[in-house]
DNA sequence: CATCAGGGCCCTG
DNA sequence: CAGGGCCCTGAT
C-alpha cells in the first residue's frame, strides 16, 4: 500500500533534546515496522481506521529542538487527526519532559557523567503503541532474540500491513480486532508456541472494555504497575520495560533478567557476574529517581558502541542475535 | 542422537 | 510463595 504525502507538523521538544538516541535504540531487536538513519525516524501509526506513514526529522540541535513531521496516508487528515497525532508522538517520544536537572546533574558519577554527557536529552521512547509494544514482550518471553525477531517477522507478514512512504517500505501491526479472527493454532503455525494463546487473550483486552493508552500515561508509576499487572501475559519483567520505556517513569527498575544481570555487572562493577539484589542497590543509590533512565543510558551506548563497529566480545556473547 | 536453557508468565498447591 | 509446565530452536 502506497502512502501520499498529507501533510507537515512542527514539534517543538523541550531543551535538552537528543533527537538520535532519544528515536532510535541499538539494544532493541530489529523489527520492520520502523526505519531509522541518522537524523530521520520512520514509523507507522493507526489511527481510527486510518493508518499513518510518519516520518521525522530533526531540524534543530540538543538546546533548541525542532522536529517536522512528515505524514503519508491514503486520504487527507483532519484537524482532529492532526491534532491526535501530535499528542501521540509527543507522547510517545516524551518531548515535553525537562530533563535539564538530570543531565545537569551527576557531574562528579564516574561512571555516568560522560554518558550522560555524550547523551545529553536523550530520554526513553516507544513509537509504537501500546498493543504494539505488548505484543514485543510477549514475543520476548523465554526466548532468544533470534527467535523472536522471526516471530515478529512471521506476524507481520500473515497480518501486518506493507505501506511504502518516503521511500522506504515498512509495516503497520494489524489492529487487535484481527486476532478474533486468528485461531491459536493459526498462530502456532507461525512458531509463536504457547504465546499464542497470550497474544489472542491480550488481544481481547483491547477490545470491548478497551485498555485506554490514554488514561494509563495519566496515573502515578505504582497505579499504572498494578494496571498493567493485571493484562494477561504481563510479569513483573516485562512491566517495567513498559513503564520505562512506554510510559517513562525514570525511576522504574525493579528486576533484573539474567542477560541485563551480565551485562549491568559488567559496566558497573568491572565484574562478571553481580547479584540483582546488589545491581538494584547500586543504581539506587547513585541515581536515585533517576536509575532507569541512567542505567539505560550506560545500556544503550554500548549497543551504540558496537553498532559503530567497535568490538565488544564479551557482549556478542549474551546477544545471541 | 538426546538434553536443555533461554530478554517469563500463569496456575496450582 | 515456590515450583512445574509451556513451544521451539540452537548449542552442547
Amino acid at each position: 500500500m502506497k502512502l501520499a504525502y498529507q501533510h507537515k507538523l512542527s514539534l517543538k521538544p523541550v531543551a535538552p533534546f537528543n533527537f538520535n538516541a532519544t528515536v532510535h535504540k541499538p539494544s532493541h531487536f530489529p523489527a520492520p515496522v520502523e526505519y531509522y538513519e541518522q537524523g530521520r525516524y520512520l514509523f507507522s501509526l493507526r489511527l481510527r481506521s486510518q493508518i499513518i506513514g510518519v516520518e521525522m526529522i530533526n531540524r534543530g540541535s540538543t538546546e533548541k529542538p525542532a522536529i517536522d513531521l512528515a505524514l503519508y496516508a491514503k486520504s487527507s487528515l483532519k484537524p482532529a487527526d492532526l491534532s491526535d497525532i501530535r499528542q501521540a508522538v509527543t507522547g510517545r517520544f516524551d518531548l515535553e519532559s525537562d530533563l535539564s536537572e538530570f543531565y545537569n546533574g551527576f557531574a562528579k558519577d564516574k561512571i555516568l557523567a560522560p554518558i550522560s554527557k555524550k547523551y545529553r536529552g536523550a530520554r526513553a521512547a516507544s513509537s509504537g503503541s501500546l498493543y504494539e509494544f505488548l505484543i514485543i514482550t510477549i514475543l520476548l518471553q523465554n526466548t532468544v532474540v533470534k527467535r523472536t525477531v522471526q516471530m515478529m517477522d512471521n506476524l507481520l507478514q500473515k497480518y501486518g500491513t506493507q505501506i511504502e512512504f518516503a521511500g522506504k517500505k515498512i509495516y503497520v501491526i494489524w489492529p487487535p480486532e484481527k486476532m478474533t479472527e486468528v485461531s491459536e493454532q493459526d498462530l502456532r503455525d507461525l512458531k509463536l508456541g504457547y504465546r499464542a494463546k497470550t497474544i489472542k487473550r491480550m488481544s481481547e483486552d483491547f477490545i470491548g472494555k478497551p485498555i485506554q493508552e490514554d488514561k494509563l500515561r495519566k496515573l502515578g508509576r505504582d497505579d499504572c504497575k498494578k494496571e498493567l499487572l493485571k493484562i494477561y501475559g504481563v510479569g513483573k519483567q516485562s512491566v517495567w520495560y513498559l513503564l520505562f520505556e512506554h510510559f517513562h517513569h525514570y525511576d522504574a527498575f525493579e528486576t533484573v533478567s539474567p542477560w541485563e544481570q551480565k551485562i549491568y555487572s559488567r559496566l558497573l562493577f568491572g565484574k562478571d557476574i553481580v547479584s540483582p539484589e546488589k545491581i538494584l542497590k547500586e543504581v539506587d543509590k547513585r541515581w536515585g529517581q533517576y536509575k532507569m533512565l541512567a542505567s539505560h543510558l550506560i545500556f544503550e551506548d554500548i549497543f551504540w558502541q558496537r553498532k559503530q563497529g567497535k568490538a565488544l566480545p564479551w557482549l556478542e556473547k549474551e546477544i545471541r542475535l
